[in-house]
RNA sequence: GGAUAGGUGGCAGAGACGUUAUGCGUGGGACUGCAGAUCCCAUUUACUAGGGUUCAAAUCCCUACCUAUCCUCCA
């Protein structure tokens, strides 16, 4: 698969089949619940890497928890609770939510705080190579050393000092700089270093994590656009420091931020929609369509109307793999190479998501209006969307309920014989058992076809 | 102000020189005991504006305008 890489702007080939890929994503600051634009992300990488799990390469898979934060720490001063048990909540329900939308392809968690030993022993290595130096309230990074500063997107030194006020941070040599280990203030949670009682700084969490547990090189780094400064900048400078490789990451990723009504959703605008809330109304299958339904890496406005959208076709999509069910030796034959072909073709180029359920979409009109089809087709076709929903996994499959085929069967004969002799309400009472039970069935041209709702 | 990404039909959103994207919505029709689902037809030259390059431009180049993100809080 190739992909376009952040800081060249090529489109670069990812391992293949049989290949190991290291992939890190960065994770969430868990200081509150999670909302849509973190699902965004998360279910595009998820999308992402499962995809490539699919063609046969060996992904693992990392991403970090920053459970320990000023935000977290403000968040629980303001709430007078305490900082880690705050942070334990809301990874939970962070967990809650990648369940929600099936993002289980990260093969590590790894939390800050179970990684201070790596943090601080990064930092040692960093200050062996004269990359730090300690100020009043911590240690920072030494960005001036570093030629190639500014790869992911540069920012002026000079244009930095505007407007900055005079803090202790106006002694830092390069207003570009910033902090490693940041000194305990009272009440504040911190483990021991050799530079003092404190905890780590945000950008050396996820180096000291990625590396330590990558060791030297890993292929691909992936979050959403709006880490890309300062975030990611101070990420590859401090990977660069100590690797004095500019490769240690062969590709940067991004997602597009998600809007709402044109404008970022964020905490801080107040106008961010909850995963629970969207929980509460769409299925995860929904969601992951609607997330989806755009590429990974442009732009999207979230609406209500998007989520309508997705409903109906998912349930379309559904449609068509369940009336694949019903093929015969002499149904209609349907060309589903062609189809699978367009589908990785699509995936191949940039993860183009939204390619790909087009193709999704074609194929099942082409199931619902040839219906039934040619057993082979039926089995191909079946396969291409069971094998498309491993990674996009939009098509609610469910497993068999407890009501058997054949009694579903059964009971439809009973309700086709009491229409005939137009017992209405008989039949109708057939069809509402049946929907308690979650089967809703639908009269078509060619007779009754059921489904699981 | 600087950096970056964009501006495609009523809406969402692909495409990246020459061939119908796709879907939603809307209107009409078919089917029907009712629901729902599905099908058919229409929405008959949509590509921000103005220049240029080319046999050919939504696609390449220039200019302008507009929008968003980031510029040490952010997935």
């Amino acid at each position: 698969m190739k992909i376009k890489d952040e800081i060249t702007g090529n489109m670069n080939e990812l391992p293949g089949s049989g290949q190991v890929m290291k992939v890190y994503v960065c994770g969430p600051t868990v200081y509150d619940s999670p909302h849509l634009g973190h699902l965004r992300t998360y279910v595009a990488f998820d999308a992402m890497v499962k995809y490539l799990r699919h063609r046969g390469v060996e992904v693992f898979y990392v991403q970090n928890i920053t459970d320990i934060d000023d935000k977290i720490i403000n968040r629980a001063l303001e709430l007078k609770e305490d900082p880690m048990e705050l942070s334990r909540q809301y990874t939970e329900k962070y967990m809650d939510a990648m369940k929600y939308a099936g993002i289980n392809s990260i093969s590590l968690y790894a939390k800050a705080t179970t990684h201070i030993k790596d943090i601080i022993n990064q930092i040692k290595r960093l200050e062996k190579k004269e990359y730090t130096y300690k100020l009043p309230d911590g240690v920072y990074f030494r960005v001036w050393m570093l030629k190639n500063y500014g790869r992911l997107r540069s920012q002026e030194a000079s244009q930095q000092k505007q407007g900055t006020r005079a803090t202790v941070s106006d002694l830092k040599e390069d207003p570009r700089d910033f902090a490693l280990w940041k000194f305990r203030k009272d009440g504040e949670p911190s483990w021991r270093s050799p530079w003092g009682e404190g905890r780590p700084g945000w950008h050396v969490e996820d180096t000291a994590i990625a590396l330590s547990i990558f060791g030297r090189k890993f292929h691909l780094h992936g979050a959403g656009r709006d880490l890309v400064f300062p975030h990611n900048e101070a990420e590859l400078s401090i990977m660069t420091a100590l690797k004095n490789d500019p490769e240690v990451c062969g590709s940067w990723i991004y997602t597009g931020i998600l809007k709402i009504n044109g404008e970022k959703m964020s905490k801080s605008l107040k106008n961010f929609i909850s995963v629970e809330e969207l929980m509460e109304k769409y299925s995860g299958e929904e969601s992951r369509y609607a997330f989806l339904s755009s590429n990974y890496s442009s732009e999207m406005d979230f609406s209500w109307e998007m989520m309508e959208e997705a409903r109906k076709n998912t349930s379309y999509i559904q449609t068509a793999y369940l009336r694949l069910a019903e093929s015969k030796e002499k149904g209609a034959k349907i060309d589903i190479t062609a189809f699978r072909k367009q589908l990785y073709d699509a995936l191949e180029a940039d993860f183009n998501t939204r390619e790909a359920i087009s193709v999704i979409m074609q194929l099942s009109r082409e199931i619902i209006k040839n219906a039934p089809l040619e057993n082979g087709s039926a089995m191909k076709a079946a396969k291409l969307l069971k094998d498309a929903n491993t990674f996009l996994g939009i098509i609610p499959i469910r497993e068999a309920g407890e009501i058997k085929d054949s009694t579903i069967n059964s009971l439809i004969r009973l309700r086709e014989d009491l229409r005939n002799k137009k017992m209405f309400k008989e039949s109708d009472s057939v069809r509402n058992a049946l929907k308690d039970s979650g089967i809703i069935l639908e009269d078509g041209v060619n007779g009754t076809t059921w489904k699981r709702e």
